[in-house]
Order: structure tokens, then sequence, then C-alpha cells
DNA sequence: CGTATAATTGAGATTAGTCAATAACTGTGG
DNA sequence: CCACAGTTATTGACTAATCTCAATTATACG
């Protein structure tokens, strides 16, 4: 995978946990939720965590300006609202229906105080989020909007498994307040890609894939690894 | 402290290990450093992490395309150079003269194993920061250049607990490499500010705050939180 | 003291944002 | 099944902000 494919996977309320380690699967309780419902808001009392298993999640959090930041879209295999305080610090809310696994708090807390080598994957997995949280971040900052897009693309694509065809559970308001843009601003490139003959876009919530290649290179190419 | 105070407070690749457990104490080798001196580069092997005890510090990345990402200016009770990886993902140099405390990684890897009360700790501090990097991140990316600015002196001010009259370490080619900016528009934005009155600039490395409650206000007015 | 680096300032180009209009899609109820 | 209303997406014209390039001034260091 490329670096610049990190992007969904740098969620930061959400680290993922290696699919090897099914940490919580003693946990039998799965928890369905239709398009839309809640898991928990902003200021709310922190009690649980949550693995995604099964649909697409989007953690908000909505300034007194009325401004709004996407803080992560979270996928299956993702943990999701990981609070350092006693309260929630962002909303989290369902983009599909989906399916997921609630974790208390207390047993978490628990489980690392008895099981080192939990408590070590856990750090690791935190660590790594970290530090792949920076590079996303800052690239995001330095990043036009067109290579914002295009990596959202590709991060979207490797995040999900998905080959050319890209089904998007998001709007494009939703996207452009991820990618610290107007909504107007992703349309433009969006339909800059299309022209360019890059992707196809059947219809707006549906990419296809035309040219991986250079799709892949519109994203790096002002930010190149060595 | 407000939470727009936070930037430097939420260094990737530093977390602040609470000042009321010093937990590397045990360790009594403290390494000086002069000013410009490198800890490590990217591409190193990741043997050691360092506690920065006295100066100021640097991690960054350079780019293929000579463009540079400076990715936390490091303080005295930071944890500079956790990586995920066997090798570090960044440079680290001093920005002046300077003692650290190494830490050898596997020492770190023994010591959570065996100590789960350390390893729950490193682990709040991870999820902390992780959390505090995603709020900020997100900000500067929405932030105007002024906003920016005037957030970076106020958390400066804050994290190294100056009062009025801040002694800047780092260049302004480093502020700008570490907010997004270029180095015009860092300038044009300390003159922006000194025009209104808000600092004074006796010398490039030396701000006066003549009042922090409108810098604090300019640093923050697009962003407010509830 | 002179040279190299860093900082400031100005003018113009470029990018993304804003405001506004239109088009497409979604879902609801007739 | 269709029509309507509300939302979402696209597109255009214009504005505002930052970047780029260039020149000048200030600072640091040998």
């Amino acid at each position: 995978m490329s670096r610049l494919a990190r992007p969904s996977d740098s969620t930061v309320l959400s680290f993922q946990v290696p699919p090897c380690h099914t940490v919580f699967a003693a946990d039998p309780v799965l928890r369905s939720v239709k398009a839309h419902d809640a898991l928990f808001f902003d200021g709310d009392e922190f009690t649980n965590l949550y693995e995604v298993v099964e649909g697409v999640f989007r953690a908000s959090k909505i300034y007194s300006d009325g401004r709004r930041q996407i803080v992560a879209f979270a996928y299956p295999g993702d943990l999701v609202g990981f609070a350092q305080s006693n309260r929630h610090r962002f909303d989290c809310d369902a983009l599909t229906a989906g399916k997921v696994r609630p974790i208390s708090r207390h047993a978490l807390l628990s489980a690392v105080k008895t099981r080192p080598a939990l408590a070590e994957k856990l750090l690791s997995a935190a660590v790594d989020q970290l530090s792949c949280m920076q590079e996303l971040s800052m690239i995001l900052c330095r990043k036009s909007a067109l290579e914002r897009v295009a990596s959202f693309l590709c991060a979207f694509r490797e995040k999900t498994g998905a080959d050319r065809y890209v089904q998007l559970p998001m709007t494009r308001g939703d996207i452009a307040d991820y990618l610290g843009l107007t909504v107007e601003t992703v349309s433009r490139n969006m339909t800059n890609l299309r022209q360019r003959q890059i992707i196809e876009l059947p219809e707006p919530a549906c990419v296809r894939i035309l040219d991986l290649e250079r799709l892949r290179h519109v994203a790096e190419e002002d930010v190149a690894y060595h």
C-alpha cells in the first residue's frame, strides 16, 4: 500500500485492530444500526467505544459558528469513540446501515491491566495511528484541492478493498468537511478528474476509476516520498 | 489552558509524560547536544527514543521535491522519536543546545510488558495526543494564515511557560513549514500583528506580546468551541 | 568588515472561496 | 406510477487569500 493511500487509515478517533488479533471477539454483543443512527454525541459520557463490524461511520465535530469538521470515517475493523476524558468529543453516526460491537470502557481498562500483550498492541496501534495522522494532516495542509480529492479517492478505494468501481457512502459535503475544502471545490475537482478521463461519474455516489495510475500520480505529484 | 493553545502540545511524534510520573527517571544517562546536532535521521534504525530534558528540538521530514514538513517541535518533558516500525520516519535535530535522555526501545518494550500501569499511562498519553492531533491538524487546515500565526505564538507561549516575552528558537522558515505556509506569509502576518499593536518585534527572534487577549482572539476567531 | 543567511516588503499570478443559479437525485404521498 | 418538494450536486462569475518571484534590508558569523 502506498503511503499516500493512508488517509482513511489514519482516522484519529478510530484505530484499526490488526485483523489477526480479534481482540474483542470474546464479546458477542452486536448492535445493528440504521443509516443516520447516532452512536454517541459530542459531550456524551464515554461509556463505550465501538468496533465497526459492518457499514461506514462518520465522526464529526460541529463548531459554534456552524462549521463542521469530519474527523474520521470508520470502516469495518476500526475502533471508534476512543476518548481520553470522561466525555466524547465528537458526534458519531452511521452513513449506512451496519453493525457495531460496543466495548465497555471499564472492560477495556481492566483488560489492559491484566493482559500486557493487549496493552502493547493497543499502544502500538495508537502510536502507529499517531504517526500516520501526523503525516496525513500535514500533507492535507499542503496539498492542492485536486491532490486532496485524488488522494481521498485512492485512500477510499484501498480502505474498502474496491477495485475500479467505488461507491461513496458520504456526500460531497462530508468529503469537503473531511478534506478542509468547500462542496463546490470538491465538485469542481471531481469534474476535473472526469474531464481528464481519469474517472467516470455514472452518478454522484459512484466513481469508476479509469486510470488508477494517473489518479495516484495526481494524488502524489507534489508530495513525493523518497 | 484554552483548547486552541494546544498546538505545540500535540506534537505527534512527541508525547508528553505527565510531570508527576517520571517514568524514565531510573535511567540516569543524559546526553548533551549542541544546537543543530541531530538525534537521528529519517530512515535510521529505531533504537532509542528520547525524553527532552532541556532545549528545543525539531522533527522534520524532507520530501524528494525539496519541500519540508516540520512535524513537531519538542520541548522539555516531551518524548520524541516514537516509531512504530524499525526505522525512524523523520529527522530530528536540536534548535538550541540541550539535553536528552535516550530510552532504549528494547527497555521500553519490556517495561510495558512487566508494568501494566506504565502501559496504561503510555496508552492514555498516546490516545490523548491522537485526539489533540486530530483537532490541531484539522484546525490548521481550516484556519487563515493570520489565525495560524497567532495560534502558534499563543501555543508557544503556553508551552514554554513564557509570560509576555517570547524567544523563538526557530526561524520563520521553520514556522512556515510547521504551519503549512510560506516564509513570506508568516512574515507578513507577524508584521500585521505588530502593526495592530498586538505584538512587538524588537528583533526577529523576540516577540513581546502587548495584548494577549487580542492575540488569543485573533487565534480563535473563526474556530469557536462550544 | 564582508559575505552569507534570514527577514521583510512589494507586485503580480494562482488558487480556492463566496454567492448565485441551475440541474439531478431522493423520497414521499397522491 | 407519477408529481412534487427537499436535498444534493454541478457550474459560472466574481472575490479574496495565499503563493511566487523579485528586490531590499537586517542579522549573524567568520
